[in-house]
DNA sequence: TAAAAATGTCACTAAATCGTCATATGGCCC
DNA sequence: GGGCCATATGACGATTTAGTGACATTTTTA
């Protein structure tokens, strides 16, 4: 999943700067010279975060923070501030109105590229790898919860991990013995068909639509070397 | 709750001016100024936050950050990075090698206070006397009370620490060794299986409803995995 | 100091998950 | 189509794991 940035900044070529270098590291980019516009878009579009310069037109930027801190919509979203300024009183102040990093121009947009990955690495765990996502298939492992669609998926614990093997290598296909030593360990000692029985409680679990009938197979059998978690089910094969 | 800061530095001077501004702020200060008694300490004392000079003796600063990180105790504790070095490829090593933030010497030591306020404001709210909230559960950690949906919750000291260190965490799954590292404490010794006996009080009190009748139940069990605080409930799924 | 509250363990129960097998199904080659 | 082989499936007992009530002990409070 990619990170969403709003940036709130009215100096055109410092826009285009930062704008470039967040894109070409994987982050959205949302933009707004305006503080009042800063307010809504950051209530529409959900950012990740935000990035927010002292001096903008309309509001002042540590208005705009303020603002968002006290919106409950918006009370959690992790804030940027961007300044000219150097004054450590200004930066105190960023900070201490709700920020939880401060720039000073000119900055490197490395550095601040870096410091919006520590920032989100913190806040969005789930934006840093402890999400795992393949075909509607949804993975938190930090809060160890699998939807399809939207929908909750229950599973067991090995059921868990065996999907999870999968969408961490999606499209590639495990010999059950492979899926053993990864998902049951390598000292265990199962019979190489119990995978087969696990890998159809998977699949129970994970194409059970809700109205009870059957969701697109996600996990192909391939025939004489393993299973696979993959996009491209046979039946579109077929019809295709 | 005093929070509890480790200081990493070896120049006694700053050494003493740091802890001043801390103890004055109402932060406790644990101090060394080793890499390897570093990592020993960031184990034993649990300390909320740890400031980290980049120049130490026996391991680089770098160094002890990747090892705190690497080790599933300390590997959400959040740092600070201090360093003399104003070199900005040093700064991005620092922060993507998992420090939250990253100062320059020479520093005010009011903008070091505010930055730790404004990264544990974020990671331990709890800390900052305020309140929290998750799904109708209102905490207010100074007056130590507990409400739901507005009616007063009764708690002992265990399960209100319990309550919140999930509430700190929402969502998120804790083994029941990190939950007694984490409420009980790390040189304590008590059977895992005492942590479900807590859950139990905890749960009988916070879903107790005004009649004597159940409410939704916000404590979910992850078999195999430990026990997350979660809005969710089964029930929800059922039904869907 | 006595009463009350809180704590940690245990034994037991309840529930879920696991691994295996026997059998059914389906693809593939001749 | 027949035979052969690999996989799918349903059932089942064994095992693992969590929930629960009780209890002795310690700590706090009155």
């Amino acid at each position: 999943m990619r990170a969403k940035i709003l940036l709130v900044e009215d100096d055109a070529s410092l826009v285009e700067l930062v704008t470039y270098n967040l894109e070409k590291e994987g982050f959205d980019v949302v933009r707004t010279g305006d503080g009042e516009e800063a307010l809504t878009l950051a209530e529409e579009e959900k950012p990740d975060l935000v990035i927010l310069d002292w001096m903008i037109a309309n509001l002042s930027g540590i208005e705009v923070c303020r603002r968002l801190r006290r919106a409950p919509a918006t009370a959690n979203l992790p804030i940027v501030m961007l300044t000219a300024r150097g004054d450590e009183a200004d930066r105190i102040r960023g900070l201490e109105t709700g920020a939880d990093d401060y720039m000073t121009k000119p900055f490197s947009p490395r550095e601040l590229v870096a410091r919006i990955r520590a920032v989100l690495r913190r806040l969005r765990p789930a934006l840093q790898g402890g999400a795992l996502e393949f075909a509607g298939i949804a993975m938190d492992t930090t809060a160890h919860r699998v939807t399809r669609d939207g929908r909750t998926v229950q599973l067991g614990p090995t059921e868990f991990r065996l999907l999870r093997h999968f969408l961490e290598h999606p499209g590639r296909v495990f010999s059950r013995e492979q899926l053993l030593d990864a998902v049951w360990g390598r000292d265990v000692y199962v019979e190489q068909r119990t995978v087969d029985v696990h890998i159809r409680r998977l699949r129970k679990a994970v194409n059970a639509g809700p109205g009870g009938e059957e969701l697109a197979d996600l996990i192909r059998t391939v025939r004489s070397a393993g299973y696979s978690l993959d996009a491209t089910p046979v039946a579109a094969q077929v019809a295709a």
